[in-house]
RNA sequence: GGCCCGUUCGUCUAUCGGCUAGGACGCCAGGUUUUCAUCCUGGUAAGAGGGGUUCGAUUCCCCUACGGGCUACCA
């Protein structure tokens, strides 16, 4: 098919992928599936210099973390490779030459210093540099010295750089460039410089590597970051200057730091407590995954922010975001990063997990702590009973413990509130009254609670607060008369007379 | 500085010229519960400012202000 979807995740492996790069993947990824087109990765490392190791494995591990894995990467090549820059630059080379030859990029010679100097004085003097028309006719480039002059400096090995020839005084400056989120944007190409293409070292630039690539592996919607937006005029000319159609482009909103100024960065998660990667990065930095986050659910939030289907409800599947998500309705303007919401959005998701899933997550906690459920039934139950009471999985372990160890402690100051004078016969009087079979019934122990209350003259509160404490050490917990059927009775029995024992 | 994009409750957002401006997070109050959490009910709070266009502007246009991005042989 001639007109298939096709997009790109493209990211530069500089470091671990952050909160915003995520989204932009996600959008992606759901506007492939929505269209049953293929999602490619596309490693962008040009950079020498910035490329960091293990950042293109940590990005792939991201997305299968998050279920939004390509269609098309390094590791899982399509028909379109190969999926690394560094490895094209073959490629690169044939365009830049069939670019240089038909005149509309030129080599250039200035050193990078000739050049700072050139800003510099233009900046004494309140303007500002730029390579172009207005300029390039007085710098050291392949347009001044002639055929000859750059054919020798180039046998001589001289270092250069190809330029792209912005606009020559030809006609309108004026560039209309169509965004699918914003409508119509013009650009006046006077104002721009002649964008290096190809890099002294033998490398292009993002935007020649960029546009090629796209081209080539037949990328039919480019859906980025809104920073890329001033260089889309640039972009649409090489298109143009190569005589492609360029595919449809939607630039997406930033987004921005829960506080302060500016975009979200890398170093906000440390600062204000939240993870801003998905994953533990090198070590050191932890992500959504190791601080309890479920991915459907940072899907979600990342998803809401930029984007809303209209409607009311905000809780959605993956495939639920697949069937609604449209370009058309992405914001225009940058959204907050909000935490809270962030931690709100997994709370709603940990609620609806169904009991088995939410079960196989209470199991694997249970056992990486050294123990083992044996029955199914009392998994459930024990699930059923915490589930409603977490909102990050690692408070898992804070809820699971009480049915696998005998309280370490009693809190003080539970016991200063509910530790009368009566509590301790109360409490031997449960002792004797509670049966010491296997199960027993909720009503049968709720009666047996309010005997014994009612024969000191209290009231059920009386004494479900000092029981609560010796069982599991605090006043908090789920519903007791549960809890002390799960635990069973003899369990309960010997957690109460160790209780009375260590307190007082 | 120049260029580009943007601007509705503190935050995320709905509204495609008719608005008593809706929802969600957060916060506050109340209720349910043997406790905490969950849950339920209610409250809080907004279209940056100024000009137009129009019978009528949050919605369309212009200016200003503010915010963001870009302005590298980074991406």
């Amino acid at each position: 098919m001639a007109n298939s979807v096709r997009v790109r995740f493209a990211p530069s492996p500089t470091g671990p992928l952050h909160i915003g790069g995520v989204r932009t993947a996600l959008y992606n990824y759901l506007y492939a599936r929505k269209h049953n087109g293929k999602f490619v990765l596309r490693i962008e490392d040009t950079d020498q210099k910035r490329s960091v190791d293990r950042a293109e494995e940590y990005i792939q591990s991201c997305l299968a973390w998050l279920g939004i894995e390509p269609d098309e990467s390094p590791t899982h090549p399509g028909n379109f490779g190969p999926y690394r820059q560094s490895e094209r630059r073959d490629v690169y080379q044939k365009y830049i030459l069939k670019l240089v030859k038909s005149g509309l990029a030129y080599y250039a010679f200035d050193t990078a210093e000739s050049l700072e100097k050139h800003r510099k004085n233009h900046e004494k003097n309140g303007k500002t540099f730029i390579y172009n028309w207005h300029n390039r006719m007085k710098l050291n480039n392949s347009l001044v010295l002639g055929e000859k002059k750059t054919k020798e400096k180039l046998d001589d090995e001289h270092p250069y750089v190809v330029r792209f020839l912005m606009w020559d005084e030809k006609g309108s400056s004026i560039y209309n460039c169509p965004d699918s989120v914003r409508g119509n944007v013009a650009i006046d190409c006077k104002l721009l410089d002649d964008k290096i293409l190809y890099k002294s070292d033998g490398m292009p630039t993002y935007h020649f590597a960029n546009v090629v690539d796209d081209h080539l592996m037949e990328i039919s919607h480019v859906i980025r970051g809104e920073e890329w937006l001033p260089s889309l005029a640039l972009h649409l000319k090489l298109y143009n200057a190569f005589g492609w159609t360029p595919p449809d482009f939607a630039h997406l909103p930033l987004i921005l730091k829960p506080s302060g100024k500016g975009k979200l960065s890398k170093r906000d998660g440390d600062k204000l407590g939240f993870p801003v990667f998905p994953i533990q990065w090198e070590g050191g930095i932890t992500g959504y995954k190791e601080e309890g986050y479920l991915p459907e659910a940072v899907l979600n939030f990342l998803a809401l922010l930029g984007w809303n289907d209209g409607g009311e409800n905000e809780i959605f599947s993956l495939e639920e975001l697949i069937s609604l998500f449209d370009l058309k309705r992405v914001h225009h303007a940058g959204a907050r990063f909000d935490p809270e919401k962030n931690k709100w959005f997994n709370q709603q998701h940990v609620q609806r997990l169904s009991v088995s899933d939410f079960s196989r997550l209470c199991n694997a906690v249970i056992e990486s702590h050294g123990f083992v459920v044996h029955d199914e039934n009392k998994l459930n139950s024990i699930a059923m009973m915490i589930q409603p009471r977490i909102v990050l999985t690692t408070g898992l372990w804070r809820e699971l413990v009480i049915f696998f160890e005998r309280p370490k402690s009693y809190d003080e100051k539970a016991l200063k509130k509910v530790w009368k004078g009566k509590t301790k016969s109360l409490l031997l009087s449960v002792v004797d009254i509670l049966p010491q079979e296997s199960e027993v019934s909720i009503d049968l122990l709720k009666n047996a609670m309010k005997k014994i209350a009612e024969d000191s003259g209290l009231s059920l509160g009386a004494l479900m607060g000092p029981l609560r404490v010796v069982i599991v050490g605090s006043l908090s917990g789920p519903d007791l008369f549960l809890l002390i059927k799960t635990l069973g009775t003899r369990e309960v029995i010997k957690r109460i007379q160790f209780a009375l024992r260590a307190i007082k």
